[in-house]
DNA sequence: CTGATTGATGCAATAAACGCATCACTGCAG
DNA sequence: CTGCAGTGATGCGTTTATTGCATCAATCAG
């Protein structure tokens, strides 16, 4: 869309710091991106950024324009996907971000199961934490978010939510292996990895050793899952996952997994939600029906095998 | 502001209805002005107009086109008034529909009063019935509405309201106006001029009417209040008023006003509101804080009088 | 049919945007 | 302190996009 171009030069110096930076990024010269700038200044009467000696800065006018340009600029998007709505072809753009636990297996499996309905609306998935989950709400960057116990704040509207129980992680070889159930003192007994603060499950497991009163015994601290399913095959740790993150047989497998005591570590609950007050594009609000429904049918067949 | 420029024009043709007209009203050729609406087309993939053999009309993609393009504008200005805002001066303009009865004294004292604080700001008032100040609302016309007994909708959100009652006008020779109370048989008694349809005082009439299963008189029906007020001084009927339209002194006058007892006519709610969901413009937020306590001010020295 | 009105289009004139080279300024490393 | 690398601002010639005029095809009222 054309005429909304300025407003995205603007977002783009605003995201790059600096007028060149984003000159070069949107490939025309620093000169006529820095006019552009100069002009709407001078529209505004106001200047928008703060000149600093290694870039610019949004100024408090800035930031309250920058929050109505992406608010346009992501309007615009779900107008045009509804204009392409009702001209028969589903088409259009889902951009969600999501906690590590959902991807490999869950988050892929909706997004092929949509995309065979309708080929023309594209995915862009991106990995982040609970906090930055919401900021990537807030910035338009993202359409929807899922999220386990996600931060409370005014700005995040869930959509759906479902139950969900750790579960532990070790290697087929692990002592804990034996068990089909884990209390708190078993998790005592044993070198844990865990995911970074940042993470929701850890989140759970801090709650829980300070309600307990004693810690485990964190050896490993990662960001990475793959990182840490792998170190489990060298030493002799236990780690978790989210049981919507289980592949779905493991019998064959050297990493095996085992359900925690409710009473050890209590259950989060699973997050599926928007930016509070955003009308959302057709496609995206038809994806988060989609997994919000898929969510509830996991928390059915979950229940059903601990009935 | 420029970058809106195009969208300013879809807007005009939509109101316009005709190309050339809308050329005409901003001041450029049907040329430019047609080729920024191909162009734009071509740009969204589908025609926003359809073309009628005396000209255009907006296509279905275009309606939702042109309520984005609305709620854009309208945005724009919020953020223009809130930058402005920050900068120290308050400055803007606000634009209100009201009903006839607030205007002349009510809400003439309010602008008044509001721009003596910030002679910056600017003022709009229309006068309409109360189905059409709602549209003003949707499409951002007005920022505000006063209105009495508003139509029940989801676009309407109420931001004040005070109950009014009504008021009898006559001439002061009119038998009647040894009264001090007029019960429905009193109104029965005598011819009546009445507002037309689509007013709220006329809406609670005919609810009277039908609840007391007897019809007043009904010899003149006007949307001039100026001419039903002449009216009353060559014949001898009595008309109506709300309590807030009343001028504050009136023994010298010809015209008198007398109370209606609430068992013959029920008072109704006059509202204060903006359109749903919308974020008002700062001076428009402001000057609606204003009114709403001067409405509450009005309504404890109402119930002041009556006791 | 005739005249008036509508939106669309080819072509030349105009206005806006762009890119290059350069300046003035700041902070950092030597 | 000095030179260097990085930043945003500005003058000028060129390129691109936009506008306006004249005109066409289609439609409708009388």
């Amino acid at each position: 869309m054309k005429h909304l171009l300025p407003l995205h030069y603007i977002d783009t110096v605003a995201r790059s710091g600096s007028i060149r930076g984003a000159a070069n990024t949107l490939a025309i010269t620093s000169t006529a991106l820095n006019r552009r700038i100069l002009a709407m200044e001078e529209e505004l009467g106001v200047p928008i950024f703060e000149r600093l000696p290694r870039g610019v800065r949004l100024s408090t006018a800035g930031e309250l324009l920058i929050q109505h340009i992406r608010t346009q600029m992501a309007d615009m998007e779900r107008v045009k996907s509804q204009i392409a709505d009702l001209s028969g072809v589903r088409r259009g753009h889902v951009s969600i971000v999501c906690g590590q636990a959902l991807l490999p297996h869950f988050m892929a499996e909706q997004v092929a199961s949509y995309r065979r309905l309708h080929p023309a609306v594209t995915f862009s998935v991106k990995v982040c934490d609970r906090n930055t989950a919401i900021d990537q709400l807030t910035s338009f960057d993202a359409d929807l978010a899922v999220v386990f116990e996600p931060m409370r704040t005014s700005e995040f509207q869930p959509m759906g939510k479902v139950e969900q129980s750790l579960k532990a992680v070790m290697s087929r070889s692990h002592p804990l292996a034996e068990k089909s159930l884990l209390g708190w003192s078993d998790l005592l007994s044993t070198p844990v990895a865990l995911p970074t603060a940042s993470n929701g499950m850890r989140y759970l497991l801090e709650e829980a050793m300070l309600r307990k009163g004693n810690d485990l015994e964190k050896i490993i601290e990662s960001d990475s899952y793959d990182f840490i399913r792998n170190y489990l095959r060298h030493e002799h740790c236990i780690s978790f996952q989210l049981g919507i993150g289980l592949p779905q047989e493991n019998n064959t497998s050297e990493i095996v997994y085992r359900d925690i005591d409710e009473r050890a570590v209590p259950s989060g609950d699973l997050y599926v939600g928007q930016l509070k007050g955003r009308v959302l594009p057709v496609a995206a609000a038809l994806f988060a029906n989609a997994i919000v429904k898929a969510l509830e049918f996991q928390y059915v067949t979950n229940n059903e095998k601990i009935a």
